[in-house]
DNA sequence: TATGAATGAGGCTTCATTCAT
DNA sequence: TATGAATGAAGCCTCATTCAT
């Protein structure tokens, strides 16, 4: 499907996509423009649809092309036999981070991607991220000792608690940071104040 | 700033919030289309202009418009004399039931206002949900008996969890009602389940 | 449907429609170009899609308001009275001729949009033949004298075969005017000629 | 002009010509993408560049070929002998028909050409298509006895209605058979119906 | 107050053809 | 001979907003 485009000079590839998730990241899927996308990548309007059928094509690519390449990084440093539930959620998060640290950009569209709501993409977004969970979670939750659980707590349900937990940190802490344009993100007090949470469920938790 | 619009024809008024609201709420800001808002409240394309100096004005009047006129409702029926935390949840996810039950459309066009992401809105917005939230939060949790937390919780930090989790709670059921589109939305088996969330806090979080 | 443009300043209408008529007439309706037809009818790109939804609707309407157009004019003239098969049809012919020389850019583009085999309006065109023909075949043909054909022929196949021939004298006639480009059509040669072929069908289907 | 062409690895050149007339038959040519063309031939885009100096040499080419091709098996079966006129137009009929169901595709692509209307080929063809009637007519008819017709009658306006009448019922016929898509079309019945067509000319012009 | 005609930039995509390799 | 990357003009259509009436 794409071979075509992975044959290509690697630099331009690399502008193509770079500039493909700049403009998505800044304005969603339905208002990026595909007009800035070639003038940023500096190539023809008519190469961008040579590679990519169309828009979607192309923004789906991007997405998988970002995840892949994130997801190959992080399990390559992730550490699946720590037994302590919270431990590895410290783990995660230190792992995020410094992902983060790696590719900004490519983070930051992944993570505007995640929820964009476009019709026209949000039926294979859902796919792909029921996809990454499904073949995920197994993964990162794999080997946890329970016992250290309180006795009776039901633990999918503190799973979901804190899933939705971090998820809601994250969009908050994006909202701040979007509101003061400029100033970069303070990473490790956003971490740092991840790790709080992180204990408090600790404490809520274990026995 | 929009007295001239307080001043039209009731009927007209309704016809022109609703048509903008409906076209908001499906397709967000950027997408919505000023067409099709006049063309289902039937007025002339410049007669929406006149009353709003840009689509962007339309939007926030709606929005505005929309959470005063809820917000009212609910603080007629609020009871705030309850002291037990998890009553007062109990009560306002009930609360929260009934005027979803009233005013459907009105309460589809705020939640998904809430998460619009358009550059043009999101400031102003971002504005008026802190604005919410600050003048909301003291009201809705004045009188609450702290004595029955477990000695030495955070509970703003219960809070804020909670608050996520809850946001995360509707997020994913309004992703799958989406999913199966036509079947109608069951909103009693939707505020059991999440009166079962509230009933895990307390255990967690309770003497 | 067409109200809005139908109210449209009348000079401004004729611009417009003589413009898609003419683009349409040369170039058939898959390689006219909208750009064309506004710039010739000097309006704002924007405004032929107010008053159409797409080039297909223009086209359509244009194919509608030329026929019903020509249609009307036919009617006025046209003798119902005349019993003679082969007079009737000298009559048809003529008043043929006289509204080409009144109308010779609708006449025109009427022709061309009648063979025209673009998928995207080949359907709807396909019906409104069928309508034509089927609406018009009996007036034109009623109250002839059948006895003055020579007996036992088959009329129906005689019809058949000279609105084959017919079509096919159009077609050559039209296919030689546009080999010669700047020289104007020769009606009164193209129609005696015509007249000479409805002799010889005279000469062989009448006793 | 098209030596190089020719040259070329038969295979090779069969699946250009077939995909060429497969494209153009389906489309016609303004509206025949050399894209498809190419993706069908399984070669790159260069290389029909290569050959042919544009679209329209490809198109022409492939008509002379295609036609060159038919007429040639055509007239290997024909035969010239036989004086009367009607039983000289069954045997075309039936030459056409068993044409027409070995190179099914060929012939549909040359039908179509025939009647493209394309400003950019149609002069071509124009000439091609009178050099065949100038070159085939009198083959066609050489050594027919005439004096089985009727008296008087004007020969060539016969064949000249013959000729349209017959392209009429095609033409009619194809879109008979398009108006009922995935129903092969029945060609037994067809040339039935043209054999009585036939018949019906000998009674009205033979002695 | 009310109309809806008018604007023209910008949206995505397709296209035949060229050219460096 | 063969590749397929590259071009950029042109395609149709949508849009928020303005303005004359």
């Amino acid at each position: 499907m794409f071979a075509k485009f992975l044959n290509l000079n690697p630099d331009k590839q690399t502008r193509i996509i770079n500039a493909a998730m700049k403009e998505f990241a800044q304005k969603g899927f339905d208002n990026a423009s595909t007009n800035e996308i070639v003038k940023e990548a500096e190539i023809a309007k008519g190469l961008l649809f040579h590679y990519f059928k169309n828009k979607q094509q192309l923004f789906l690519f991007a997405y998988d092309y970002g995840s892949e390449l994130i997801l190959n990084d992080f399990y390559q440093k992730f550490d699946a036999t720590e037994p302590d539930f919270f431990a590895r959620l410290r783990q995660i998060s230190r792992l995020k981070l410094e992902i983060l640290q790696q590719f900004p950009d490519m983070f930051h569209f992944l993570e505007v991607a995640y929820i964009d709501t476009s019709k026209v993409v949000s039926d294979e977004l859902e796919q792909r991220k029921q996809q990454l969970i499904d073949s995920n979670l197994g993964k990162l939750f794999k080997g946890i000792d329970l016992s250290l659980f309180k006795d009776g707590v039901d633990i999918t349900r503190i799973i979901q608690i804190m899933m939705w937990t971090f998820e809601g940190y994250n969009r908050d802490a994006l909202k701040k940071a979007k509101l003061t344009p400029g100033v970069p993100i303070n990473y490790e007090s956003f971490f740092a104040e991840a790790a709080a949470y992180i204990e408090f469920f600790k404490t809520s938790f274990y026995k």
